[in-house]
DNA sequence: TGAATAGTGTCTTTCAGACAGTATTGG
DNA sequence: CCAATACTGTCTGAAAGACACTATTCA
């Protein structure tokens, strides 16, 4: 990585006295709420200086290296001061940096995507945040940098992990049923799928265990499960039903 | 991303005077040699003042915000500058970023991997370039930095597409038969694949067109294909027989 | 008893795995 | 003709798709 043979002011003086980019961390957060895929953005401030202001934008900022340890740190802490909680599951995006994205100069963001269930984000600490809609691969409005490119990519690469992943497991609250959690699968990928090799599936899969009680209702009452101790997600060796 | 309501230098005075982490990319480049795979190390300067001085690393360096309009052109002229060409596949692997990984200061890198076929980089520009036989998930060397780790990630990722999809296709030259194909597939994934399985697959997938020749040897010839033009890479439904 | 949803069983289809068998070259 | 490798065909088995069937609750 750094001070290989480069021509800039490095090596000889010793000293590392050459721009630097800015340097961020976004996260993008996602949640079910009401039957749909949700995102959680935050609007800039309303300070006509800043770049965008008033736009929404992916919660994240600048990289405090006083306070941050690592860049996972960074943006496990940015998550928390948004949400309030730890998500269960926090995994990198990629990095996005170029000398255009940002008006104040040359700027790259290290992206993370988060999953994390509707209740633990029911009431939000950070009054600038908002939960809005996945609609396609966007939300309605604009947001500010490239960030909807970059939403647009965390989108795709869920949709595509849900396929063949156990993601969705963090998307539900600790105990939830097995058509609870089907439902989750149909909302990400937003279509059917078959009940009966869903549920093989997920149950050969080793990932859940049953609780004690069952879910009731006006019907017949539905086995509640839990997500077995070791956290780490399941990879299928096949995807769900390709729909072509 | 940047500017959201932090606490240190910015917004108030419009400066941004806070200070940056050190911001580098790197490029793990991979290539097949003697039935092996290789990946492309440079060795440090010989000098004491440098961290790791005389190690080997990984290729890359810091970025330079006057050349590189991005991050991903900042890492094809690296690849180029160490190997002479440019890489029929680049793409993201992660990034890393710590307090502690740098001994100069806080430092984050993007990572890329390459893969390229031998040919191409048959005789290096690079003096202090080499290639060295991947084992299990690393090198013989210990490398400098946090290269070790940023190595065995690039590894691992890699083997684990090869798994479901053609990326091998990125490593052979512009013109190959079906067994070499499936010798380099062999080659990363060290296991042997059903010759049979294999061109199905590799057809069914589209992905490759025959070519004039056939490559002729003291036994049957064998038809000689090449990459459809299209160079995405294809997602394959199943990994391969998966061995457990 | 009926509506509603949970959960199971069964048949079919698809495709990879195994492996034998055929094809085509040089020596 | 033989060795060597390219390529094809056939059988089997595992797992998904389709979908009907049974189970259990509340009203």
């Amino acid at each position: 990585m750094a001070g290989r043979n480069e021509t800039k002011g490095v090596d000889v003086s010793g000293q590392l006295d050459f721009p630097r980019p800015l340097t961020t961390v976004d996260v993008v957060i996602f949640a079910i709420r009401a039957d749909n895929l949700h995102v959680l953005l935050v609007q800039r401030p309303a300070i006509d200086s800043e770049p965008f202001p008033r736009s929404w934008a992916l919660p994240g900022g600048f990289v405090d290296i006083a306070r941050d340890r690592t860049l996972q740190a960074c943006a496990a802490r940015k998550l928390k001061e948004k949400t309030g909680v730890t998500a269960p599951y926090l995994e990198q995006l990629g990095s996005w940096g170029s000398a255009s994205r940002d008006p104040r100069g040359w700027s790259a963001t290290h992206a993370y995507f988060a999953l994390m269930p509707e209740a633990a984000v029911a009431k939000l600490p950070a009054s600038d945040a908002q939960w809005f809609a996945v609609a396609g691969d966007a939300v309605q409005p604009k947001l500010a940098f490239d960030h909807g490119e970059i939403l647009g990519t965390a989108i795709r690469r869920l949709r595509n992990k849900v396929e063949y992943t156990s993601l969705p497991a963090y998307l539900m609250p600790p105990e939830f049923t097995l058509p609870d959690l089907q439902r989750v699968y149909e909302i990400v990928l937003d279509r059917p799928l078959e009940k009966s090799a869903f549920r093989t599936r997920i149950l050969a899969a080793d990932m859940i265990e049953p609780a004690a009680g069952m879910r009731r209702g006006p019907n017949r009452p539905a086995q509640l499960y839990r997500l077995k101790t070791g956290r780490e997600p399941v990879y299928f060796a096949r995807t769900f039903n390709p729909p072509e």
